[in-house]
DNA sequence: TAATAATGAGTGAGTACTCACTCAAATACG
DNA sequence: CGTATTTGAGTGAGTACTCACTCATTATTA
């Protein structure tokens, strides 16, 4: 027997909804809330404008679908499951592949649009930092305790190591977004990127090898 | 002789538009370019709606002021030129104090919502790009390299390690935008964070003391 | 199978409302 | 009195959301 009406109707209903999803993250990532209008999701998601409201009740609830969708099942929790396996250095140089890869498909690279959106709404960022934030910190914070406890890592209070963590590479992305090809990050290759913040992440900017075994190879200008 | 007709009108001139520019900073980084009112922008600075016109030709052209204003001509640049001076530890540190103090004030938790607006709209983003952040980052990238020509940094290349370096500081900010009172870090005294940061940022989350001269006081769980 | 009925997703013109900007009149000032 | 400045009701462009209607698809019936 095949699907009955129900089954297929279902179907159809789940296949619209991402269909206006995909194209709200477009257009709301792109312009913002406000300046995106209804009429151009619509028209992004090969829709008619009406539609849309048969499948959410308000531009707000469709942009609250969004953010569930989109930022809060994120794979950036899964990826923090990685991190005490092997070696550090590789597991980070792995997240960071796979976040570089995003900034380059152009979609993390409007998340900062969507981040201010959610901030100046009181409810959303409720939603937002107990859905999302704060497990992904939680479960940070407890990585950076267990690898502080095996001796590896250094005594710094953990609250303050993830957000410093998590800041650098999301204020990075934030850069990016602002200089767009201007960057001279452009013309470096993406290994030397990914290295030096890796680099940076576990050594720090201070050279405490001592004066006689400095081993760069540095040239005067 | 007193000032001038001419000089009076001129002085409150000045100050009408700075009464406007102080709301609009106020109203647009709370709220964000389009949610943000002429009429809501003009009653918080104590004149007429229409009185904004005169001062500036349009909503936008306010916003663009403002920008300049407050983020372009940032006490920010001035704060790099301490950079090289004496110990850099204590010299983070005073910046980072400085950035926190506004943090406190409730103006820099808001600069998210800005720079938002900045990067939804290409001319502004390239005023924004080319008047502050190219300057900031070349100045940074200049007093990096010095530091480790002296031999004191480690060897990270330059326009990577400033963007790491300010991108923690903007993301730190970014977390507490986010998390508000919910942040364990209100629980820490700001030395303690304001150390955590500058511990990591000059020698990374690696413990490379070695196994015998291992000092941290753990305690297992 | 063929004709008929029922369904509900899709549509888009229409509505109610918001908001940037204007301008004629009021006000302040010397 | 004349000039400069301020005022805020008015205007129209634009937008979120509604709703009466369409019509392809599915179910029912003879």
């Amino acid at each position: 027997m095949g699907p009955t009406r129900r089954e297929r109707t279902e179907a159809i209903t789940k296949l619209r909804r991402q269909q206006i999803l995909d194209a709200a993250l477009d257009i709301f990532s792109r312009k913002g809330f406000n300046t995106a209008t209804t009429a151009e999701i619509a028209r992004a998601a090969g829709v008619a404008e009406g539609t849309i409201f048969n499948y959410f009740p308000s531009k707000r609830e469709l942009f609250v679908a969004v953010i569930k969708e989109f930022v809060i099942t994120s794979p950036l929790l899964d990826l923090i499951d990685k991190l005490p396996q092997g070696d550090i250095a590789g597991t980070f140089k792995l997240i960071l592949k796979e976040r570089f890869q995003l900034i380059e498909s152009g979609i993390v690279s409007r998340v900062p649009i969507l981040i201010a959106d959610v901030i100046r709404d009181p409810e959303l960022k409720v939603i937002c930092t107990k859905e999302f934030l704060q497990p992904f910190l939680e479960k940070m914070e407890a990585v950076y305790r267990m690898l502080h406890e095996s001796g590896i890592y250094r005594d710094i209070d953990p609250p303050v190591a993830v957000r410093a963590f998590g800041g650098m590479i999301f204020g990075f992305v934030m850069f990016k977004s602002l200089e767009g090809d201007a960057s001279p990050l452009q013309q470096l290759p993406q290994d030397k990127v990914t290295n030096g913040i890796i680099d940076l992440l576990l050594h720090g900017v201070l050279d405490t090898t001592g004066s006689e075994e400095n081993q760069s190879g540095r040239t005067d200008a």
